[in-house]
DNA sequence: TTTAAATATTGATATATTTGTATGTCATCA
DNA sequence: TGATGACATACAAATATATCAATATTTAAA
């Protein structure tokens, strides 16, 4: 399915998805949920070395436009792909970026 | 190659590359550039019924993130993908969206 | 039921993006 | 060389994003 056949509402679809994985804390955290790994706020937040608001934020962000899911585990939230073949677009972007 | 791997400059320069091309028009415009296609200003600019200007400047956002390159052909420029791999990451972006 | 940890939300500020209009530049051809 | 078509750039207004600090909410456990 090429883009120069898709309704102009599917370009902006997708426009929207990508959009959403395009900064580098979003890169990142995507780095880390690769292939099914689940991680918590506070994980990223130390990993990646930002305010825990920053990282719930940009969690927030990926979850609102479908990239990610979550599921509450005691006091922590998980958050993990919501697809499978994000893993694949992901490995696709860094072979892309670093050829 | 993992994102997790990574340097953060890698991970930020992979982030520029995406954040480049997630906008309609901009993805549009790679939409129609698949797969080796050469086109110029004015032809973006009345398939995607936009202003002269704001194409131009799509263009040169893609061009300048090197997504395109460009030859000058007399009157008219000619844009195209710069490597060939984008032609991959493209239809991947539209497998992902439109799944 | 109080406390504390983990998340989420809000508000403010700074910065970046997008778009159109107008204008400038460059190449061709009469 | 003057006119025209094709592009590029500058500027301004509107809109969107990102960040931190502060505060609110939720949950588990004492």
């Amino acid at each position: 399915m090429e883009f120069s056949e898709l309704k102009p509402e599917e370009v902006e679809k997708a426009a929207n998805m990508i959009k959403a994985i395009s900064h580098p804390i979003r890169l990142a955290i995507l780095g880390y949920l690769g292939e099914g790994k689940k991680m918590n706020v506070t994980e990223i937040h130390r990993l990646l070395n930002i305010e825990q608001s920053t990282a719930s934020h940009h969690l927030g962000i990926l979850k609102d436009k479908g990239i990610l899911t979550s599921t509450r585990k005691g006091k922590h939230t998980l958050y993990y792909l919501k697809k499978k073949n994000l893993s694949k677009l992901i490995r696709c972007i860094s072979e892309c970026a670093c050829d």
